[in-house]
DNA sequence: CTGTTAGCGCTTTCAG
DNA sequence: CTGAAAGCGCTAACAG
């Protein structure tokens, strides 16, 4: 731990015997200096790893060059990968990320917004907890001139770019594809009817019935809690003691249509023979269960890229900070869990 | 976006007639400030909503409040567990966290670390990818005289504070308990060779089979290259065609264990009656999949709970940055994939 | 107990 | 093309 000095502007400008400021911008090439000095300079620097106090640098120009994302539960496969989507898209802009997770909580999620604004982030980066509403606490950051995406779970009261899922398409999607693969009665185990996603979700849902002249059975309808396991399990024991049981589930996310096949494979049905399933997210274990599992694959890692890419933007000046959303188009992977016969599209 | 200028010290100070460096003071309470003094600049700052430059003060001190974490991959669910326990702990000290990824590149790490370095983080933690060896560019931290705490992979060419899974034990554990629920032949699915990871797991699996009597059978043991599904498979079909296949594996990851029980499934060979499979890590989806997977956790939250406490400790001076070894404890979480009869300790 | 002063390292006018 | 000088907001000697 030897606490040696760093190089500084100061004896850069000493040694070389010109001023600081000449080697200030000498550095960062100015326009208007010689040639010769900047080589100088620049070479000097080089053999004397010379690394700028970047503290200095961001006290002087009033700006961090970080961004802060805050995202309900990191060790979600989906956030993770938005995350890793984003920090790669920040380094390739010379932006570094800050982290946050709130566990769904309105109250870490004010927390952790006042850390990053007085940490001086450039810009923030938002999925916002089950439990805010208006977001007042985002709003300080727009008060102060700094820019916010939201991205996945939005706050409409926030005027802000928004990169989402096309959850509509990609709900309509998998029961478009249950349909041509035959399935005549398909159930839909969702989610909360005040979150937005599930809402685009079921929507989606019907209007595929709908599309093709089928017609919506209210006792195929079943809304989760908290998205569990559980859940998934409970509701399809009910459905398949229904009168008339469903040929096929879209469950609102994996880990619920997990719970479905637990059920189904106890009660030894086949999957996908007697009854087709397709979840939502493309979790990495869908592709390592047996039978594989469908599911709608909303290309998070992407979410990340095209979030900073708007931010990046707006703090460049080519863009501003409006309220407008971006969808992103979904896309439905194809397993053993929703391929009957010859539609089949499997090794 | 309107850029309204913030109130700084020297407002307050101007409005109350006092000094700036009063008004400093009596924001951090600091000894020898008229309690009356304190509240009237307390009571101010906080009505105008004041809040201090981050920056300026940062650049004062020449101290950030941050940490920066360097992972290999953030989307692997124990990474993300490890960096959602720095970050709370870190939290819970004031610091915040910088994540980085490096995709298992050197290069990248590198430039992470520069990164990093550059932006002023007052302490390194870091998980080396499987290509660093030396890992000089970590070095430059500790010339800076900043700290740096190893997690998971370390490179025991830094004398630093490390922080590792107790993997020879978890490995122990795994293999023991398949042995007293009866299995004889037990053969494990390793990494690579010179892992440390893997090397301490295989020490484990023989360790236990010595232990209990029983004799390392060289045809038993196969190591993976990339620790994927397909190997897993691949591998289990090897160790099924012998003459004499065994009757349990013990494998270095959940991934590969998914891959060695679908196997498994294909062949229609019964888990766990004829063959018992214990896994490593306990993945989210170990309690997922059916037959549930039994493993080995890491405590990976634990993880990064117990490296960000060192790193602060040090920064508080209460402890220096040396090269220790903390060993994380491990716990076998047991389920279908491992219980035969009697011994079953699920519901 | 409080004010004065200096300065952290850098960028950016304003003059040459 | 380059130098001198000011100052970002805050803290920390040093004097009262």
């Amino acid at each position: 731990m030897s606490e040696k000095r760093r190089l500084t502007l100061k004896d850069i400008a000493k040694e070389l015997g010109i001023s600081v400021s000449t080697a200030s911008r000498a550095l960062n090439s100015y326009p208007g200096i010689a040639e010769e000095t900047i080589n100088m300079v620049k070479d000097f620097a080089e053999k004397h790893n010379y690394v700028p106090n970047t503290m200095a640098v961001n006290f002087r120009k009033n700006k961090t060059m970080t961004l802060g994302i805050i995202v309900p539960e990191l060790i979600h496969y989906f956030f993770s990968s938005v995350i890793s989507g984003a920090i790669q898209t920040a380094k390739k802009h010379g932006y570094s990320v800050f982290v946050s997770q709130t566990d769904e909580k309105v109250s870490d999620e004010v927390i952790a917004c006042r850390t990053l604004l007085s940490s001086g982030v450039d810009g923030l980066l938002i999925s916002i907890s089950n439990e805010t509403i208006e977001g007042e606490h985002i709003r300080e950051f727009l008060d102060e001139g700094k820019p916010v995406v939201q991205f996945d779970k939005v706050s409409d009261y926030l005027e802000t770019p928004k990169v989402i899922v096309d959850d509509f398409q990609g709900a309509f999607k998998a029961v478009e594809h249950l349909i041509k693969q035959g399935y005549k009665n398909i159930a839909h185990i969702g989610g909360w009817a005040d979150v937005k996603n599930s809402m685009e979700r079921k929507r989606g849902y019907e209007a595929a019935l709908d599309r093709y002249g089928f017609k919506i059975d209210k006792s195929y309808l079943f809304q989760c809690k908290d998205i569990s396991e559980q859940e998934g399990y409970d509701f399809t024991k009910k459905l398949m003691e229904l009168p008339n049981p469903p040929d096929a589930i879209f469950c609102i996310t994996d880990i619920v249509a997990m719970g479905a096949i637990k059920y189904l494979k106890k009660k030894k049905m086949a999957i996908p023979e007697h009854i087709g399933i397709v979840g939502f997210s493309n979790w990495q274990l869908a592709g390592l269960v047996s039978p594989g599992l469908s599911s709608v694959d909303q290309h998070a890692y992407q979410m990340g890229v095209k979030a900073v890419e708007i931010m990046i933007n707006i703090l460049k000046g080519n863009a501003v900070c409006k309220d407008e959303a971006h969808l992103l188009e979904t896309e439905l992977v194809v397993r053993e869990s929703s391929s009957l016969g010859k539609y089949s599209n499997l090794e």
